[in-house]
DNA sequence: GAAATTCATTTAACATATTAAATAAATTCA
DNA sequence: TGAATTTATTTAATATGTTAAATGAATTTC
């Protein structure tokens, strides 16, 4: 008889698809204009704090882009190459390093936003504004269950440190 | 005044956050068994296909693992390298190649298997199974509902071809 | 105030992802 | 049958992910 190791469904897979799924609408428009799905996101970064004239640190970037280091360093790199963003010192605290969208970089990001809300609307017609927000709420308490367990608070440390990607690629 | 682009969530960034924290649980086993994600994706599929002798194409295994075909080549050379796996033609179709998990490989799926499904355990306890069910079909729905949308049927093969994953990388 | 420590980022090495092109075998068709 | 086409996989080139180590600057400590 066939075994049965598993009698649960897959859960990381099924959010990779999930994402999978979502992203297949968005990123013909990412291509378009010349973008990877990880400058999008440090675009999309930068476009939320187009307020802060100085620039963003680049810790910040990886953070809110779900980003590491060493993958931002390079996604930058590539990114100033292309003119989408400009990168400078510090001026308080010459160990950092503060980015920040350029013209062209900002008007990608206002273009996009654009589609991309519409392509909100669209799911949110379809699949039913509550469900969608149920959706959120699963994954905010997923998210949460998962990131500060009462079983693993003794592997924290003192700030509560945010669970970090290890897992991704474009 | 502060300019809001968007009003939604973000969608993407939720599902891969909630992947990252699911696989933050696990990822430690799996590194003290040696193996990636991607590997340990290539062994459970070759688990659930343990009755094959003869073993499963590579193609399978890239649909089912979420793999594409050229990173599928490489983690295979990895996992024979490693004795996890090994490789041969198909008698058949020269063309295709086909692998089965080696003892060691296998054991490894069960040793896995128990501590992942324990994992489950635990979180339908804290969840409860409602609403790990409900997040499943939410989850489902939304694949379903952007993988063969009806305004993109024109952009899809006459064989619904699924949507093969874009980005990752452990 | 100089040495030790901490912190932010980058570099380095290797694994994986992505796209396009190349290989090679099977199938179709003239 | 043999040429053209299709199918399965691999190779190649480049981008990104991951870990550890290095660099450089700020902070702490004595």
């Amino acid at each position: 008889m066939k075994q049965q190791a598993f009698v649960h469904r897959n859960l990381p897979r099924l959010l990779l698809q999930a994402r999978e799924a979502v992203m297949a609408h968005t990123r013909p428009s990412l291509r378009e204009h010349g973008l990877s799905d990880q400058q999008w996101r440090v675009l999309r970064v930068l476009g939320e704090h187009a307020h802060c004239t100085e620039g963003v640190e680049t810790g910040r970037v990886a953070k809110e882009a779900f980003l590491l280091g060493p993958s931002l360093t390079g996604v930058l790199t590539r990114m100033e190459r292309a003119g989408l963003i400009a990168r400078s010192r510090c001026a308080q605290d010459a160990r950092r390093t503060v980015v920040r969208a350029t013209p062209l970089g900002l008007s990608k990001v206002a273009q996009l936003s654009q589609a991309i809300e519409a392509h909100y609307e669209w799911m949110e017609s379809e699949l039913g504004k509550h469900k969608l927000a149920q959706l959120y709420q699963l994954l905010d308490t997923v998210i949460q269950l998962e990131t500060a367990p009462m079983d693993q608070m003794d592997q924290m440390d003192e700030k509560g440190e945010q669970v970090q990607p290890v897992a991704e690629m474009e």
